[in-house]
DNA sequence: TTGTACGCGTTATCAG
DNA sequence: CTGATAACGCGTACAA
């Protein structure tokens, strides 16, 4: 029968057993068309009667009407959702994981903009990236990227920011924090309180984040006339297992040579500079005193309770909420902002000083 | 021209530039509907050729197809979406506000149960809760919540549970700490050390949290014989402004009439500590030798440097863990479990002691 | 075994 | 100023 169109009577109410847009109409006898129009603000500047309005509006309170926001959202067209990805786990080494604080400028910046956020839980790769698409756009950040993955969803025209710099991926918009610079003071200070030689602890991978500290590191060095081991030797170490090489025995060699200071990166693990600290106590040396340290970032949490660490702070928070306005930016205008670096502060700490005998 | 009905063609992408189950069929060479059928995991059991099956995946992994939560929720399908939504405002007061500790629980929950998460940002009362909609369930933190909200999600059986005891809201399921128990013992633990004379110290507003300490403190007191001021005084006292009352005058009065013990609740401000922590020292006293201080929870970030408080840990991830696992048990079996309330750890700390004299 | 024809609740576009 | 009517993308009886 092709006759029983159901025809779409409006009944009391919806399958969900709540007021819809329909009904209201029909308790204040106008058209739906005119309940949407009036609930919705009358954007497109529709004349209307006054009366009109507040009989809609009255309809609508007795009725205790509320829009679908999934309806709204169909129509809409957009999802008003921002989706945060995050590459290194987040759960198995938990909070200070460094990502609960650019999250929390993520979400300061997403509600200013009247964005949800989707949290994408469990960060296997490959496959799992698809279901960021939910999201009208996705914030991405770890040390490293599935980058065919990501690639796959840029070339698709899919907004995507990445938390850090990421210049392989190209066509990839990207925030960053500057490194290069924050590395680069940290080393000027050193050279300010008077140390000649400089060694830099790093971790051995190339994450964008330990090679722009090593450029700005290498750059001041140079500028300040510095220098690491006597003999032209490499001023930047790598640490591959958590403690390899940075042994108490390696610290006093350096000493010996002539090295007064000695600067670990952050990393999200830590290594390095629980490395180095450990290897300077085994020593029974003490910073500032014997040595000068500094740290290229923040602590891990469980050495936060250690003198604060010469060096700089990232500024997590800052970096969410410009991702979060370049990926807006992009969501409207479909082009991010010029400048993603944002500056670290330098942190003065207590573990850096002269050295020995200035 | 009724004729000209558009026809709805698939061209190639929607207006949100995303693939979607149309364009899926297209490239597989079959209809929509057996998309559906295929990626909605076939639960009618209807007979398909394992050929077409395949043609239909791959067709979507080509594309990269995602569905559209709005859409399904429409059409009244689950969406993999766990919601949280805070009442407290998370940003203003950043970080440490007792918020992401939860998450991290709940991040860990959702991941391992296979759901994501949609953080509702922006905790504007009123329509704004029905957002939440979107997500299949949703967890809802915060001291007070906006109940009438609240009460028509619950009354419509959308799934949600709140992060704290809430026995007001008649339905709604929640898990909370322990805190008449938790208050308890660390009453019985001052008792242990010798004191007599207790008073507690909390905020002026009857969230349950705060009443459920002031029960388990009450409760406690009196089992153990302890009493707070004397001539029958009242052992709680109030304070309304951050340090209203609380002064180091107040501090000196009481230790005259033989109060040895202050213990303070923990709020999201923290304010109840703070004030007692100044004061103590106000007066010149410090603990544990002049006065034992003991802290119903955990102290706020910028006073984390003092001395460890003698108290409870609120059992914050495990807390959110608990929640997640209700709201998946109330989306599957539709009954949440039993036992909401998840115990609080003793922290002995170093703020308490015996009383001077013992 | 596959496709047709709805409906979910809203917004937006047009004729009247 | 109002009221049909068509999307938005997906699920699903029902028909073929």
């Amino acid at each position: 029968m092709a006759e029983n169109r159901p025809q779409r009577v409006v009944t009391s109410t919806g399958r969900r057993g709540r007021p819809r847009q329909a009904e209201v109409a029909r308790l204040a006898g106008v058209s739906q068309t005119t309940v949407s129009l009036v609930l919705g603000g009358n954007k497109q500047g529709i004349a209307l009667h006054a009366e009109t309005r507040e009989r809609v509006l009255e309809a609508a309170r007795e009725l205790g009407y509320v829009p679908d926001p999934a309806a709204r959202r169909l129509a809409a067209a957009r999802n008003n959702l921002l989706g945060v990805f995050s590459f290194t786990g987040t759960f198995p080494t938990a909070v200070e994981h460094s990502y609960y604080p650019f999250l929390v400028g993520v979400e300061q910046e997403a509600a200013a903009r009247g964005f949800d956020l989707v949290l994408f839980t469990g960060s296997s790769p490959g496959g799992a990236l698809e279901r960021v698409r939910l999201a009208d756009g996705c914030l991405f950040l770890g040390r490293h990227v599935p980058a065919d993955a990501l690639r796959r969803l840029v070339d698709d025209g899919y907004p995507a920011v990445h938390i850090g710099r990421r210049d392989e991926l190209s066509g990839l918009a990207w925030v960053g924090a500057d490194y290069v610079d924050a590395s680069a003071e940290v080393v000027r200070r050193l050279a300010a309180f008077g140390h000649r030689r400089v060694v830099l602890v790093r971790e051995d991978d190339d994450a964008p984040a330990s090679t722009d500290r090593e450029r700005g590191f290498r750059t001041a060095l140079a500028e300040a006339g510095l220098a690491g081991p006597p003999g032209g030797a490499e001023p930047v170490v790598r640490v591959a297992e958590p403690a390899s090489g940075i042994t108490p025995e390696w610290v006093r060699a350096r000493r010996d040579e002539g090295v007064t200071a000695f600067v670990a990166e952050e990393t999200d693990t830590g290594a390095a500079w629980r490395a180095l600290l450990t290897a300077v106590e085994g020593a029974g040396l003490s910073a500032p005193a014997d040595v000068s340290l500094a740290l290229l970032g923040s602590p891990p949490a469980d050495l936060a309770g250690r003198p604060e660490p010469t060096g700089f702070e990232i500024p997590r928070a800052e970096l969410g909420a410009a991702a979060v306005r370049t990926l807006t930016a992009l969501l409207t205008e479909g082009e991010p902002d010029a400048r993603p670096l944002v500056a670290c502060a330098f942190r003065a700490g207590r573990t850096a000083g002269p050295p020995p005998g200035m």
